[in-house]
DNA sequence: CTGAAAGCGCTTACAG
DNA sequence: CTGAAAGCGCTTACAG
C-alpha cells in the first residue's frame, strides 16, 4: 500500500507551516503569491490531493449532498424522473467540487430514516426533498436539525427552500384541449395516493371538469407503474359507460394502458383518446405516438443543487420556480367517435 | 442550531470514557455486558448517532462506495442500466450501513480524472467499475492505489474484481434463432466503439455467421441511443440490398430502427426481423413487443456490491458471474419474406 | 473490565 | 506574511 502523502509531506517538502499549505490551496489570505505559487507547484507534483477526511472534520463541510430516493429498488429502473433530476444535479455539483450521496429508502417510513441518519451523522451539508408527501415529516427533521434542503416540485417548509416546476398549467391545458375536441367522458388514472403530485394532477383534472360544468368521470387509482396502467384499461374499457378520453397521471400508465388496450381491440385515438404526463423519450416511440405533459427532470435537478449550494453557503431560503411543463401533442388523442346514446 | 452531540456528552452522561462508549456500540471487546447496555440506552435515549467524520478520520473508513458514471448527463435519463444497477447496489448497501457516493463524468476522460480525485482523497473505501474500455486506464490508477474495486461486465485486472453476466451466450442463442428462421442477410447496429459491451456484442454477431458461413451483412456504428437506431434505419433500409434481420446492441437503438421504419412503411417483422439487447420494460409495449435478451442489472449490482463489500473487508480478489443472459423472444422477429433474386 | 492518551489530516484563530 | 498550537469527533493501542 503506497503510502498517502498528507498535508505535512507538502508542507516539509515546500519548507512551509502546515497552515500555509492549507491557505495557499484554499485561496485563503495571508500568503504571499510567490509562497502561494510554490506550494501550488510542489502539491501538484507530489499528487497530493486533500483528505476529504481531514477536511470535513475540521471544516464542518463533507462537501457532499445527500438524496434519499424513497422507491422501491426494483421500480427505480422505469421511473423517467431520478436519472433527468440526478444528471442535472450532477451536471452543478461537478463544477463545485460536490459529491452527491444516494441512498434508497423502500418506504417513506425507510426513507425517512436514512434520511434522519444521514443528517445526524453529519454525512452531508444539505439534502435533497422528493417524493413529497402531503404531510411530509422530514420537514420537521430538517427545520429541527437547521440542515440545508431544498424540496422538489413541493411546498418547503419554514427552513427548507423550494424549486418547482408548475404541472397544472400544462395539465390544465391538455384537458382544456381535449374538451375543445369535444370529449365530455374524460376518466382520470391517478398516481400513488399521498404524493403531492399524485394529488395536484387529480385537482387539476377536477377543477377543469367542474369549471366546464362536466361531469366527473371515474377515477382508478394507480401506482405509477405500467403494469397499474394496464389495470386501468382492463376496469375502465371493460364497464358500460367507456369514457371517451383517459387522461393518466404519468406516461408509464398511460403506456401500459395503450398496451392492453390494443390487446382488448379498442383503437386508440379512434375509440379512446390517451394522455401522459411526464414525457419520458419512450412515449415518442410507442404506437400511437403518445400525447403527454412534458416535464424537466434535468432542469429541476440543476436548478435544485444551486438553490441548495447556495443555502449551503449561508443563503436565505427561497422558492423557485422553472419554466412551466407544456403540453406535447403527438398522436394519442382525437376527437371523440359519435356514439349511440 | 441545536449543538451537535459527540460521544464525550455521552460519556459523561452514562459516566464512562469515550473509548467504553466507543467499545460498547461498535461491539468492540472489553466492555462488560452491563456497561454496554448503559451506553446504549444513554445514546440511545440522547439520540446520539455517531459522526461520519470523526469516525471516518479515525478508522480509515468512510463507509462509503464510489461509483463515477461516465455518460452525458442527458443521456443517463434513457439509459437501462444504471436505475436498476444503482437499485441493486443500494439494496446491499442498506443493510450494511453503506452509502454510495455517485458522481457522473462526460467523458472517459473526465470520468477517470473524477475517480482518480475520489480514491486519491479517500472519499470512500471502494469502487465500481462500469461502462470498462478496452484498455482502460482506470485499472493501473486502482491496482496503484490498492483500492477495492469490482469492474462490471468486464475481466477486472491483477488487483481488481469483477463481476459478470454472460451476453455471448444468450445473443448467440437469438442469432441461432434468427438463422434457424431462414435468415441469411443479418445486418449488425453496432454500440458506441471502444467499449467492452459493444465489441463483445459485436464479436458474436460475427462469429456466428461465420460460423454458419454466412456473409457478414453490413455494420452500422451507433451509439446506443434513439436516435442512432434511427439512423441505422435510414441507412440500412434505403440501399439497394435490404437485410432480412437487423440484430441491434441494445434496445434503445431497436427501439428507434422500429419507429422509424414504421415512418418509411417498412413492416417489422413481416420485411425485416428486429432485435434489441437489454430487456428494457418498455420493449414489452412497443410496436410490435420487441425481441431481445433480457439482461439484469439489478442483480449485478446486488452481486457487485456483495463482492466490493468484502474486498474492502480484506477479502481477496474475485472473479464473478451471475445467471447468463437470455433470449425474450417477442414479436419483432418473423421468418424472411421470400424475395425475388 | 475500564480509562487516559495519542493520533487520524485537516482548518482556524492566534501570536509573532 | 508566516508558523506553532488547538481542536474537530472519533478509534485504537496501551496501561492500570
Amino acid at each position: 500500500m503506497p503510502k498517502r502523502i498528507s498535508i505535512v509531506d507538502v508542507a516539509r517538502e515546500a519548507g512551509v507551516a502546515i497552515s500555509s499549505v492549507s491557505a495557499a490551496l484554499n485561496g485563503g489570505p495571508g500568503v504571499s503569491e510567490a509562497t502561494r505559487a510554490r506550494v501550488r507547484e510542489t502539491a501538484d507534483r507530489m499528487g497530493w490531493v486533500p483528505s476529504v477526511r481531514g477536511r470535513s472534520l475540521s471544516s464542518k463541510r463533507t462537501r457532499a449532498l445527500g438524496l434519499v430516493v424513497q422507491r422501491q429498488p426494483g421500480v427505480l429502473e422505469a421511473d423517467p424522473f431520478f436519472a433527468g433530476f440526478i444528471g442535472g444535479v450532477e451536471s452543478v455539483l461537478e463544477s463545485a467540487g460536490y459529491a452527491l450521496l444516494l441512498q434508497i429508502g423502500r418506504s417513506a417510513a425507510a426513507g425517512a430514516d436514512r434520511l434522519r441518519r444521514l443528517a445526524l451523522s453529519g454525512a452531508v451539508d444539505g439534502v435533497f426533498l422528493t417524493d413529497v408527501s402531503v404531510e411530509d415529516p422530514r420537514y420537521a427533521l430538517l427545520d429541527h436539525l437547521q440542515l440545508p434542503a431544498v424540496a422538489v416540485n413541493a411546498p418547503g417548509s419554514v427552513w427548507v427552500s423550494s424549486v418547482t416546476q408548475d404541472h397544472r398549467s400544462g395539465l390544465s391545458a391538455l384537458m382544456e384541449h381535449l374538451i375543445a375536441l369535444g370529449h365530455r367522458d374524460i376518466a382520470h388514472v391517478a398516481g400513488t395516493p399521498g404524493l403531492v403530485h399524485s394529488e395536484e394532477r387529480e385537482s387539476v383534472w377536477r377543477c377543469v371538469l367542474e369549471s366546464h360544468g362536466l361531469p366527473l368521470g371515474p377515477v382508478i387509482t394507480g401506482d405509477f407503474t405500467t403494469e397499474a396502467g394496464a389495470r386501468a384499461a382492463d376496469a375502465l374499457l371493460g364497464g358500460s359507460r367507456v369514457p371517451t378520453a383517459v387522461v393518466c397521471a404519468n406516461d408509464l400508465m398511460a403506456i401500459g394502458f395503450l398496451s392492453r388496450a390494443k390487446a382488448l381491440g379498442v383503437g386508440v385515438p379512434d375509440d379512446v383518446s390517451v394522455t401522459g404526463f411526464d414525457g419520458v423519450l419512450l412515449g415518442a416511440h410507442v404506437h400511437p405516438p403518445l400525447t403527454t405533459v412534458m416535464t424537466l427532470p434535468g432542469a429541476l435537478g440543476t436548478r435544485a443543487a444551486e438553490v441548495l449550494l447556495a443555502s449551503v453557503d449561508g443563503g436565505p431560503r427561497v422558492d423557485e420556480t422553472i419554466a412551466p411543463a407544456v403540453v406535447v401533442d403527438r398522436a394519442s388523442v382525437a376527437p371523440p367517435r359519435v356514439r349511440m346514446a
